[in-house]
DNA sequence: AGGTAATCGAGACGGTACGTCAGGTCTTATG
DNA sequence: CATAAGACCTGACGTACCGTCTCGATTACCT
């Protein structure tokens, strides 16, 4: 984010050395984000407050303060810190396959501990617009790049229509699962994969009979 | 929605029965809940607090908590309160152009004063589950149910495909437009149509040539 | 001081009721000032912040800082709380006599526990106007009072003369010891005593030989 | 005071010495002194902060402490450093006249800038005896030594009596002035006057009707 | 010229207290 | 009973200074 920013300020510099006070101590930083992790993952929201995170990662609230001045923005760091190693991104077969498995993923992942980061995430940048870009910036928009791969090779390889709205397919294919998530509704597979299957029929370059698309389309072939 | 049953805990009597002390002035119900809603909409969230809308109100802050033990409960009736005659219902031609002029009138809710409110259950809601229930049953459901008559009336007519997975489709056209309200993006009515066209455009019966679906489809006769 | 005001707003009023609300707490409210006593009294002043009243009182900080918005109206306060009954006017015999007996009086205040609240007090009150006026009024003037009541008898009696400057000889007589307080220099009777002698010995209707004041001064007779 | 001391621990050797390392900045411990009496003349004792120093003087925090460990001693050293020059002496004729002048020359340092000063080294020295026996020393004193020679010059030229409990009589004349300063009450010409007459009456050789007092003592004439 | 030893600037860090805000609970009195 | 008013406790907020600490960059003197 920033600190990149506050730590070495001239983003070219690649000289080993330049900080003049005291450098920042990076064992500090990981405490207090993985407190921050723990208590949004633990007690969700209700229990994250910096004074928590301050109580539990040993780190002064000033400290913390002079380095996330938004919760938003430490619970969003947080969150990346945490899960970055996660987001493994599928091998590839049809492009339909790989989508869904995707998809798949990313469920996985919402069930887990950082969906319930992802809805701090959101109920904090209601409050400030630089979380909700954070959020947007290093999460979403990574999984849709990704994902707008994986079509564009679609396309590429005539599995798909080539006049796709992309914008529009990723929100289809996207939104729901994150909006059940923050109505606390289960995002199991079934239901990604059917929400795939509806989304995607209508996107295959050879329009399929319905029960078709539900096993992955067939190439170009037919 | 309980306070009725509150006040009045014997069932039977909807009659104008007889209260044994003071009866519930409504007076104070209706000015709480505009208090409510206007602080949800200028404020937005930050601003909502128990403090402010009993000072705005002029109502005592142990009434309030009475009536209202939630805050989030508050939130959505007053947004109930306010935005139910909004609610307007498309007429009918097709299914398609149904649906999407219910979307767009949906986004145009959310693009309003109601927009914010809605963020401001969400949130709430992340806390107290009474409160998304309230949310689900009070504003998703009955939109969900419209639409789901609208798409029943387009199978029934030959329309759309008889198979269509209703619950997926309906996340998939209703959802992308929630996340977007909670991600600050736009909500236009540009955007809204061609999501709408991406996603039902493989539940057509006969599927059409993409150019096709963009202008609305015809019933069954080519 | 201004609680007065708030708890009960029309000064006449002494009807038994009016105040709307839940009561003031009594018992708050001297837990709190026997507990700012305390800590003024121990640690003086260093230990003497409303974090440290509020957790010895147990009483909560809010409700402090809503009786006592300046430190230095509650130092005040609870030291006048405290040392109101300490306050003992001399008898009487001659006026030099009972003027020496109420600087030893005060003296002796001084050196006890009230000493250091005083200090504080007029620490606080360089920060704040209302704490210093508070303290003149309150502690400064009574015994101001007394002392020219005690000096007027001596002019009325021929013991003193009769054009004294009141406010300049309460000043020479009154100010050493306090700074001498504030010095933490010791404050000890005979050096009272002599002070005493010093300033009044001008003061006396019968010049006398200094030797002879150090005796109190004989009425009218010789 | 003592940095010299500090920096030179080589007790002996005041001569232009060997100091190992670098030797400290003169111009820095000037523009901290400086910073130092303007906030504490500006903002008094409230603005005056070890971090306002730093921030106006430009001086490192950490050399700040480094030099004055004490904010009362930081006080105390630039309130000496600006304020010694200005301590002028009056000339002399009758010992009381002497007097009356030297304490209206007191007066007006007190009503000035350096009485701002010097509430706030007495503030800091109720948590620092080493500040209160600074400002005892570096203030108090010199101007008591020379009350003293000029009260000496009265006894020895007859016109004062030779018993005076100078010791007694300097803080009668004194005090009054500073406690004045820190109640934040006026300290005029006219009152110091009166306060001298009322003090200084009974303490000439030859006792007098007290209106011939107030114009200055008559030598030894009568 | 290089070493040694200090000053000085910059800034991180752990703390303590501040004063404020909101959430809830309670105590009273009144309608 | 429902209300209004307000006292009270709790917990967190974000800020200001404090005093200590780690660095690196100077700036001397002394080999």
């Amino acid at each position: 984010m920033d600190k990149a920013t506050r730590t070495r300020p001239t983003g070219a510099a690649r000289s080993p050395a330049k900080a003049p006070g005291r450098p920042r101590s990076d064992a500090t930083r990981q405490s207090v984000l993985r407190a921050a992790f723990e208590l949004l993952t633990e007690g969700g929201l209700a229990r994250f407050t910096i004074e928590g995170v301050a109580a539990r990662s040993g780190v002064a609230r000033t400290t913390i303060y002079r380095w996330w001045p938004k919760k938003g923005a430490l619970a969003m760091e947080g969150f990346l810190e945490a899960t970055a190693p996660e987001i493994r991104f599928p091998k590839t077969t049809s492009a339909v396959a790989d989508m869904k498995a995707q998809l798949r993923l990313c469920a996985k992942l919402l069930r887990g501990r950082a969906g319930r980061i992802i809805c701090g995430v959101i109920v904090e940048g209601q409050t400030d617009p630089e979380t909700i870009a954070a959020f947007i910036e290093g999460y979403l928009q990574p999984r849709r790049r990704e994902a707008r791969a994986i079509l564009q090779r679609g396309i590429d390889s005539g599995e798909m229509r080539p006049d796709l709205d992309m914008s529009a397919l990723l929100s289809a294919l996207y939104s729901p699962m994150h909006l059940r998530l923050l109505l606390g509704e289960p995002i199991d597979d079934a239901w990604v994969d059917s929400l795939a299957d509806t989304v995607l029929q209508g996107c295959l370059a050879t329009p399929t009979a319905p029960a078709q698309v539900r096993t992955a389309a067939p190439p170009r072939s037919a």
